[in-house]
RNA sequence: GGGCGAUUAGCUCAGUCGGUUAGAGCGCUUCUCUGAUAAGGAAGAGGUCCCAGGUUCGAGUCCUGGAUCGCCCA
């Protein structure tokens, strides 16, 4: 016996269950203990930060991170899945800081970094219980019990080994680096501080006329920060653009042809052009403004490709201290030695004032309404402004305070990856991307246009920078703690700040004490190190390493192209010159139903619990999992995986459950067993057709495809071998029961990777063979019947058709009729005759009746068919469409139905046509009863006899027995005593059929017109009433 | 401003190598079937495949330009 199906199952207890199941059976670490040895298929978790509560976004990149690595471990792989997570960071201290009512660094240094920091390490494993149980109450079986955990210190020192192996093949340096930056709160801001900030604000823009030396010409630059010009090292121009000499009054002035109509409409008279390739390497007057360190004379034209002509002049100042375009264009030109940061010319102090270097303005700041004035002030009694005008423009602010940024350069340690651009690049072309365009569009521009890695931060509670320096300027970069402590002598408690900062020592150059940086690292280059770090290689573990190295998968959102995705590239580039990673599945974003960006701002969060509660781990999985590609980004409703529910898992559901019933009802029957029907190799054939579906679209990462196999199997399954096989079932058909059986522990199989809640509960009841439906192989497709599969799908056309037909005639199905009039033949008629007691007792008809050609009920057309013959004919098509036109239809029809071949002329040529070729379809004639659809057809015998009527009364009589046996609550199997009564018509029908009505409704006796028995109901048939009555009998006949 | 992606029925989405009359599910209307089914079946209504050019015998599909939306970057 099965355990009985509740029909009403609740499917989020039902997952609690299993979930309790898994645990007594430890399942997960089986899964894996009988894979030890087998071949490795290797995941990396992108680490989460716990310091916040998981939303349906994580939900979302779990649910895909889990079913690739079940599907891999049921295929024979061994697939180690280890936790991680991300401590460090900025989000981290925010938080605190909120929490203590701070947001100045000032601040934080006087609460004490110790204890700031330790207030970190608390807060960033706030919400780690609730991670922890939606992980697993989601079903994504991950090894939560030994997660990496950035904040370790074994993580620590694997990343300060790859920083000192960096390190040590010259790849670290410090430079520069250009920052959003407050100059009333002295700090640099992150991008999403900056985001915060933005503001429309109207600007005073100048345009400046500089002297070309060697030359009458004068370049024109613009600028919407005059400020900057104090900073100006050089202009920068497009050397693809063309730029025209104008002659406007007594000078000449040259700007981009583009721009010059825009800035003097017709006024200017053009006296020459020139490529910007012939300004590049010029020089013009300069400094612009004076100042104590600089010499007057001339600073260069450099070339530059940022430069654009969308507005402004196409000549574009360069302040290197002052924008990332101008810094990089500096740097691009030799201008500005990276490595040095004296060499960046900056005269402006940390607090927004100029230095004592610029002469009249030293200690003015430069945000001073007054400021921008009196510098134009100056260029015009200096006769070099050409114009002044207002400009309106999104600008970022603090948002502490509300001062207008400016940008700004500060040191900052750096990774020269740009000079491994190349290697991250022809690595790149080894990852199998999914969907493919992040290959070459996001992710290969974005390492293209590589830049170096700006890696300090200047902050607190992160990896600390593992570089000490001495007053000289010598640097050690330090790869372990034992190195650490062995040159201090001291013993290294917690790496982190403060008391890594704490440890000291003599430079081996020259004696003077060695002190640690100030800064941190950017979070990204933890994370990135996970490779290695997770296992604390290669201070140990380091055959683990090497044996999950690379990942054969990872997953994660579009967002960690510029994240997660790049640091691991980088640094496994920088560090083995190999790809990380070798298959990438990249998931869109989650949208909530109106298409907004869920936030917590918006208050469209959904909180995970809310729909598992509702409907379930299995259904939300399967929402993401088969309703669509995932790398778009998703709208989401709750509603929709209501939806899901409905028609996937409750199908489902309802075809176990029927199993159960009838395997459990016939047990102990010696039923007769007809042998397996087509039908039972019709749906073997087709589980093994969706079973190489579904390897398929797991092969090549494409759940959804897979997805959408196994539901139209489900679909198939109920909708048409059981619909068609009650009657086996009711007659308890061991080989129909079996086969039932069979495709049922193979669809638990195959949604095991997919809904392993729901699969485990069917394969459980229905094999259980193994403790766990995770612990079965992965199911092979065995041979398929593909004739047979034609053959049914031609069955369920020409049903399809009938039914119409009947609908058309208004004939309901209980009602039998003499015959079905089917256009067929061939193989289409052999089909049909093969399956025919199929098609006569879906349309409830006697006869099948077929014609060859369906000339006396419809005319034929014919057409060509462009897709096979447009790439034989090509241009000659036209040619093709009007001799194929021109033929006899019904002669053609009548010759390819035989695997015959017609011939047309064209261009003097005859070309043979096949059936191939040629596409036939049926109109039908008027006046007769006919559904057709393409080639296919079938047609009604609707006229009635006396006979046919009694039959289908009584058929109507079965079923309103079969109500009331229901409405009463009977068992399907119970035997009752039947009394019928009422209209002549009705009761001398049930008299003719008295076999018939007494085996469909299990009635032991069956009496007429003596109502002595309990449960009696009226119904009406047909505007004829009947008196049905009944008690149950005993079951012993 | 730059890059990437998207745009197909009221909604959510498929649409293969360019090929015939562009599909499914949901929702809506009507009918029907049912002793597993909260299901199923039939019919109907519902389409400027975002727009404009181009290539082609033939374009939802390829190319160019544009619009709108989203993401990333500046």
């Amino acid at each position: 016996m099965f355990r009985a199906v509740p029909k009403d199952q609740s499917f989020p207890e039902l997952e609690l269950a299993v979930l309790e199941r898994w645990r007594e059976r430890n399942v997960f670490a089986e899964s894996l203990r009988r894979r030890a040895g087998a071949p490795r298929w290797s995941f990396y978790e992108g680490p989460p930060t716990a310091n916040g509560p998981p939303a349906a976004h994580h939900v979302f990149a779990r649910v895909f991170k889990d079913v690739y690595p079940r599907y891999k471990t049921m295929s024979g792989y061994l697939v180690e899945r280890k936790g991680g997570w991300d401590c460090h960071g900025l989000p981290v201290e925010i938080a605190v800081e909120r929490e203590l009512g701070i947001t100045e660094k000032d601040e934080i240094e006087a609460f004490g970094i110790a204890e700031f920091n330790n207030r970190c390490r608390e807060s960033v494993f706030d919400f780690l219980a609730e991670w922890n149980r939606l992980t697993e109450r989601i079903g994504f079986w991950l090894d939560l019990e030994h997660p990496y955990r950035t904040l370790d210190a074994s993580y620590i020192e694997s990343v300060w080994w790859a920083l000192e192996q960096i390190h040590a093949k010259g790849l670290l340096y410090e430079g520069h680096k250009v920052v959003p930056y407050c100059p009333r709160c002295g700090t640099a801001l992150s991008s999403h501080e900056v985001a915060l900030g933005y503001q429309d604000v109207v600007d005073r823009t100048v345009y400046v006329k500089l002297q070309l030396l060697g030359s009458e010409d004068k370049l024109v630059i613009w600028t919407t920060t005059p400020w900057t010009l104090p900073g100006n090292v050089a202009v920068a121009v497009g050397p693809e653009i063309d730029y025209v000499r104008l002659q406007v009054g007594d000078e000449v002035l040259v700007v981009a042809a583009a721009r010059a109509e825009a800035l003097y409409g017709a006024r200017a008279e053009v006296v020459g052009r020139l490529p910007g390739s012939e300004l590049v390497g010029r020089r013009y007057e300069g400094p612009i403004f004076a100042a104590s360190d600089r010499e007057p004379g001339g600073l260069p034209v450099v070339g530059g490709d940022f430069v654009t002509t969308a507005d402004g002049t196409g000549i574009v100042h360069i302040a290197p201290a002052f924008g990332q375009d101008d810094y990089d264009a500096a740097r691009a030109a030799d201008l500005l030695d990276p490595t040095d940061p004296q060499s960046v010319y900056n005269p402006v102090k940390p607090d927004g004032t100029y230095d004592e270097r610029v002469t009249g303005y030293a200690g003015r700041h430069v945000k001073d309404r007054q400021l921008a004035a009196d510098l134009t002030g100056e260029l015009r009694e200096r006769g070099l402004l050409l114009r002044e005008e207002d400009y309106e423009h999104s600008y970022p602010h603090c948002w502490r305070c509300g001062t207008p940024l400016i940008y700004y350069a500060k040191r900052s340690w750096y990774i020269a990856t740009s000079r491994l651009a190349d290697r991250m690049l022809a690595a790149n072309e080894t990852v199998n991307w999914h969907p493919p365009h992040i290959k070459h569009g996001r992710f290969g521009d974005w390492l293209a246009n590589n830049v170096d890695w700006a890696l300090s931060r200047e902050r607190y509670w992160g990896t600390p920078l593992p570089i000490w320096r001495c007053e000289v300027g010598h640097v050690a970069c330090i790869g372990s703690f034992a190195e650490l402590e062995r040159r201090s002598g001291q013993t290294l408690l917690d790496p982190h700040r403060p008391y890594v900062d704490e440890l000291s020592f003599p430079c081996e150059e020259c004696g003077e004490e060695m002190r640690r940086v100030p800064e941190v690292i950017d979070v990204w280059f933890d994370s990135g190190s996970m490779p290695f770090a997770q296992h604390h290689a290669p201070f140990e573990n380091e055959e683990r390493f090497e044996q999950s190295f690379p990942a054969d998968f990872i997953c994660e959102a579009l967002d960690q192209t510029r994240g997660w995705f790049y640091s691991l590239l980088a640094i496994s580039t920088l560090l083995h010159d190999e790809v990380p990673y070798r298959n990438v599945v990249c998931l869109g974003l989650l949208l909530d139903a109106e298409g907004q960006k869920m936030s917590k701002s918006h208050g469209n969060v959904v909180a995970p619990d809310e729909i598992i509660d509702r409907y379930g781990a299995d259904a939300w999985r399967w929402y993401f999992l088969a309703s669509k590609q995932p790398w778009d980004s998703t709208k989401f409703s709750p509603e929709a995986v209501g939806e899901v529910v409905r028609l996937f898992l409750r199908q489902l559901w309802s075809v176990y459950g029927f199993f159960v019933l009838y395997a459990n009802a016939g047990e102990g029957a010696a039923a007769p067993d007809a042998g397996r029907s087509d039908l039972d190799s019709w749906l073997t054939s087709r589980v093994h057709a969706t079973t190489q579906a579904v390897r398929e679209g797991l092969d090549r990462y494409d759940a959804t495809s897979a997805g959408r196999a196994i539901s139209e199997l489900v679909e198939d399954l109920s909708n048409w071998y059981v619909r068609r096989s009650r009657r086996r079932f009711w007659d308890g058909e061991a080989s129909a029961l079996e086969t039932l059986r069979g495709a049922l522990v193979a669809i638990a199989q195959l949604l095991a990777p997919f809904t392993p809640f729901i699969a485990d509960e069917l394969y459980e009841n229905l094999d259980g063979s193994l403790p766990s439906v995770h612990l079965c192989d992965f199911p092979v497709a065995g041979a398929r019947d593909l004739e047979l599969e034609a053959a049914m799908a031609t069955v369920r056309e020409t049903v399809r058709l009938g039914l119409a037909a009947r609908a058309a005639g208004k004939v309901k199905l209980r009602q039998p009729l003499r015959e079905a009039i089917v256009v067929a033949s061939g193989r289409e008629r052999e089909a049909i005759e093969r399956l025919g007691e199929l098609v006569r007792d879906e349309l409830n008809v006697r006869e099948l009746r077929f014609v060859a050609a369906a000339d006396e009920l419809a005319s034929h057309t014919v057409k060509p068919n462009f897709r096979s013959l447009g790439p034989r004919f090509g241009k000659d098509m036209v040619g093709v469409e009007a001799a194929v036109a021109a033929l006899d239809a019904a002669h053609v029809a009548a010759a390819l139905r035989d695997g015959g071949q017609i011939a047309i002329s064209i261009g003097g040529r005859d070309n043979i046509l096949t059936s191939e070729d040629v596409l036939i379809s049926l109109a039908p004639l008027e006046g007769y009863g006919l559904e057709r659809d393409g080639s296919h057809a079938v047609a009604l015998e609707l006229t009635l006899d006396d006979d046919l009527v009694d039959e289908g009364r009584a058929r109507e009589i079965v079923h309103a027995v079969q109500g009331a046996r229901r409405d009463a609550g009977l068992d399907i199997s119970d035997r009752i005593a039947l009394d019928l009564d009422g209209d002549a018509e009705l009761v001398s029908a049930a008299r003719a059929h008295e076999g018939y009505v007494t085996g469909e409704t299990l009635a032991t006796s069956v009496t007429y017109s003596e109502r002595r028995l309990a449960n009696t109901s009226s119904v009406t048939i047909n505007g004829h009433r009947i008196e049905i009555a009944f008690e149950r009998a005993l079951k012993a006949s």
